[in-house]
DNA sequence: TGGTCTAGCCTGTATATACAACTTACGCAG
DNA sequence: CTGCGTAAGTTGTATATACAGGCTAGACCA
């Protein structure tokens, strides 16, 4: 049964694992390196740096004196910060509303089943929301969801709660892949982010996964003046700079 | 003179201390474990750890039975990837071109001064090329470059290498800002992209820092049609998933 | 009742030691 | 000269042990 993998790392997996399936839920305690040196039969440094890691890579949290606690996805900012729009208009102290136009279950056709790895035909939610910042229109969201991932998503009210939020309330989303274009609108979406006839729409393509599969498949349509994306690096390991000493970007348009 | 940092935190300070004042080249050895032991007076399980971090942080590569060495900037994949169109076009098993436009020396005003922190009237460079994949034109490159940071770029021939490639180089790029935008582009950029009137473009603003300060700012134009902005993201710790089972999303336009 | 103190658990770090696996260079046998 | 084997150095992992410091619940005292 030894796969041959490190100790740490057969550790690691296995709260993983459980991180994924939803037996530990998010604020859940860990169990303990004395109790993972009991139960599994390890040294506690070998316990200690599996959960280390965990916290390096943002599964857990650990508190001196308290213990170990499974990672509030929601909070994770590495992927999620740039998928909320509800949160990313609140940071800048705006006011995030939508309207929901359509929210039905489907088959799942053509490019949409290919996307989401599932036969022609599976069940899938649509969903299709205008979400507005300060009641000017700054996305269209135009999403799929599958059905047996999200299964009461028909009963959600999703201009109180995102569809991203409530997803990835469901389980951690662990993967995604986007691709983001420029293009000219076409009139339905013209219509609905009130755009001029002249002016480019920024398409966000983006498609996520959890626990190995992909569960949602989504077009986010913004209008090209009142959008832009951003994004900012450092490498790990770095402390970090005083934010204060970096100046936005905003004002450096052409 | 112990500043209560630990003593694994202070081994890894003091090694990208010399890799960031250039005392240490890329590819170049770093001090192994044993030797670390000898000169710093640390047990070898702290200069394990301390190594071992820069190495998962992407300072260091380690090969088992050979040694620990100074990662080079040029490969990093975390914030270059992105950066370097000749890679992204030849990856694509593509040709790349470009012909320069301008290479001049200028006094940095306005908005430029303000995006790199210098004063109104400091010596930058003016770079303005055009890269072509497989003949057609696919990026304008308007990029402007602390003369400070480096010095020889009136020299460089830009179309054997690009400046992006060129930069980083010179020294480890730290820490990167974009900011991606669709729009409608101007008749000059228009026409060096060969776009038709009603085609939009995505257009990136990039200021990248290096030893704390930002050394070069950078408009990135690009057809809408020909060109799209990608990114696949997985939690840090996750097993690679075989890319295979990725189906890429290039086919899922609307 | 209310405040304080402490025992016990937790994480964080540091060391010494051990063995395995990989790489390179050198020396020796053919 | 060629080729093989081995020794030495390197990283990778695992364990046992130790001490420091944070946190909390419950015992204890006023």
């Amino acid at each position: 049964m030894n796969a041959s993998k490190p100790r740490y790392q057969q550790l690691k997996d296995f709260i993983i694992e459980q991180i994924a399936t939803g037996e530990l839920q998010p604020s859940d305690r860990v169990p303990s390196e004395n109790e993972l040196v009991e139960s599994k039969s390890v040294s506690r440094m070998t316990a200690n740096r599996a959960l280390r890691e965990l916290n390096d890579e943002g599964y857990v949290e650990r508190v001196a004196g308290r213990g170990t606690f499974v990672s509030d996805f929601r909070s994770r900012s590495d992927l999620l910060e740039v998928q909320n729009i509800a949160d990313e208009i609140s940071r800048r102290g705006h006011t995030h509303t939508s309207h929901v136009l359509r929210q039905s279950l489907q088959h799942a056709r053509g490019e949409i089943a290919k996307a989401l790895h599932v036969e022609q035909g599976t069940d899938v939610f649509h969903l299709l929301l205008v979400h507005c910042e300060d009641r000017a229109p700054i996305q269209v969201e135009d999403r799929y969801v599958l059905a047996s991932f999200a299964p009461r998503s028909l009963e959600q009210d999703f201009t109180k709660q995102t569809p991203s939020a409530y997803l990835t309330g469901i389980a951690p989303l662990q993967e995604a892949e986007q691709a983001v274009r420029a293009s000219m609108p076409n009139p339905a979406i013209r219509k609905h982010l009130e755009m001029p006839d002249d002016e480019a729409s920024l398409v966000i393509i983006r498609r996520t996964w959890s626990a190995g599969r992909p569960v949602t498949f989504a077009r986010l349509h913004h209008p090209g003046s009142r959008y832009e994306l951003t994004g900012h690096y450092t490498p790990p390991g770095t402390l970090r700079t005083a934010s204060s000493d970096v100046v936005q970007l905003e004002k450096l348009r052409q």
